[in-house]
DNA sequence: TTGTACGCGTTATCAC
DNA sequence: GTGATAACGCGTACAA
């Protein structure tokens, strides 16, 4: 590998002026020449790791998400990307794991590659690794999911909306027992969903039966199981409101291993627009995320801060809109 | 951030001491119990990117998927992470977006990054960039695809009798008219499943009719798009083979939406096993990858170059079996 | 066993 | 505009 040291001495100059040749700064223009034909003759090319060690810019950004099995998070982050690429930053995508641990160690790799900023999907509501991070001044930005006892910048989905429509749309329809399969309640957008849920309730002044609200953890499993439980209720529900993508899919697989007709025994809205919600007959009434946008948003925000322009409001919070998107899996009920 | 100088320092010993002391080497247990403890007191961790530019290792393996929203990629890139995690080593997951540029801008990235090696899922079938690293003497470790243009160790599946399986299971069934939807003849999987489906009508002495086989992008789109096609054939096939999951997706999508009864009407053997294919009903038979494996051999496979053992056959290619899983989608007929 | 001094490839700072 | 050189933080001959 040629250095900066070999392009000098063939161009003749000081590596001083290869360097600032190759930061486009003022040289003469004879130099400037000699420098870029010696670059092209020896093929040579920054070494990334001796500028990052002297600037302490890597040009990189780390992103950590739950799971890298899980559509949603990688389409955010291929998101994250696309957005992050035209200004020359590079991403690495981690995966914690779902757990705090993984997502400490990933922290800690991440800070050890000296990435210049963090957009997380957090599992926990807490974690010291990462403020201590955003102490040293790394930015952060937090996506998906906030965490209670950090002030970071968020990107997020307006949750408590997104789940009032989808339970608004089937009050009009004149469901009265709407099931909901929930998300955890210390996972951030488990909280919200299930929040939208009762202030549909109770705007339209009906009464919930808290035993047709049953919390799962996120995956097809617990979707299906809880699908399960809610039939097999004495008086079940007439609807159901599944507050996830895996969880959505879980339940329609349980509803299908029963034989039981969508949207004529059973109406079904599920959460987010993916493979699954276009293959199933009939075609699903879903909550759909703007998963690419969140990912851009995000994306904007971290370079904003990494450039350093601390205008506007500390932390910046977006919430950005679901769409409710009306397919075929809610009959309407006298 | 304190260095190793600060810590020699407060030690009262030299660098060379500390960095002995760090890397395990024989030092006087006084001053290794010092230096320790300087360390703890100081919270000093070595800074990794002055060790690679010294060391020129990184501990670090790239990894290049085409599309980081595709589940079968992202579950082998989780393998790999999984594998190489105990030996110390990290991974950065790239998306090369399916395009020979895309591939090209991330391999050069990783190498600016000094990955200690590259397990990719190529995209085409040649790459001068990875050729060059190549020679340079990283490790590369091809998964699910070759390049013909390369020579370089390869994790992959036994596509030609997994095809062959699914086809043999539907002739046995007694189908002779079996639709293939396949993938482009450009990319490796697509070619050898086409083989595969070629051999066993071949050995059961039945003729082709090339109609029956179209060619897809391995998207939902085109497996719906031909799977109309194949319906609306003058003579329509009694059974579809479908050659990827995403295809096996749209596919399924198109017979739903015309009302097809599976397998009443038709037959179909999909590829893959991921959510979809636990929900649709009736559940499907599918030819089966075993991905996490994939990803498993993979880093061993990159850990054993990297560690310089260059024992075994060069390239090392190995083909790892799939299974056909009956469920029932398949149904007999005359 | 230990310490010194230098090299890794780049950029920043100074004189010129 | 340019060149010499210190500095970044670590690893490692080599001498002690």
């Amino acid at each position: 590998m040629p250095t900066i040291k070999d392009v000098a001495k063939l161009a003749g100059v000081s590596t001083a002026t290869v360097s600032r040749v190759l930061n486009g700064e003022n040289v003469k223009e004879e130099n400037r020449r000699r420098v870029e034909e010696a670059v092209k003759r020896l093929n040579y090319s920054t070494n990334t790791l001796a500028r990052a060690l002297k600037t302490n810019k890597t040009m990189t950004v780390g992103v950590i998400v739950p799971d890298l099995s899980n559509v949603f998070f990688t389409t955010i982050a291929k998101g994250i990307e696309k957005a992050l690429h035209p200004y020359g930053y590079s991403i690495m995508v981690c995966d914690s794991d779902e757990s705090i641990e993984g997502e400490r160690e990933k922290i800690a790799f991440l800070k050890d590659k000296f990435v210049d900023g963090i957009i997380i999907i957090p599992v926990g509501d807490q974690q010291l690794y990462l403020k201590r991070l955003q102490d040293d001044g790394t930015p952060i930005v937090l996506v998906d999911r906030l965490i209670e006892d950090i002030q970071a910048d968020a990107i997020l989905v307006d949750n408590i909306n997104g789940a009032y429509d989808a339970v608004e749309h089937l009050i009009v329809n004149g469901h009265r027992r709407i099931g909901l399969i929930s998300g955890p309640q210390h996972i951030f957008v488990g909280k919200e969903r299930l929040i939208g849920y009762e202030r549909a309730y109770t705007d339209y002044q009906l009464s919930i039966d808290p035993k047709i609200i049953r919390y799962g953890d996120l995956h097809i499993e617990s979707g299906y199981k809880l699908m399960n439980e809610l039939l097999d209720l004495p008086s079940p529900p007439t609807a159901i409101f599944a507050a996830n993508y895996y969880m959505s899919i879980g339940a329609i697989m349980a509803a299908n291993e029963r034989h039981i007709n969508i949207p004529e025994e059973l109406s079904f809205i599920g959460f987010d627009d993916m493979e699954l919600t276009r293959v199933i007959k009939p075609p699903l009434t879903v909550v759909v995320q703007p998963m690419d946008k969140m990912g851009q948003a995000a994306a904007e925000l971290i370079y904003k801060r990494m450039m350093g322009d601390n205008s506007g409001p500390f932390p910046t919070i977006l919430r950005l809109k679901t769409q409710l998107i009306k397919r075929e899996s809610v009959k309407k009920i006298n």
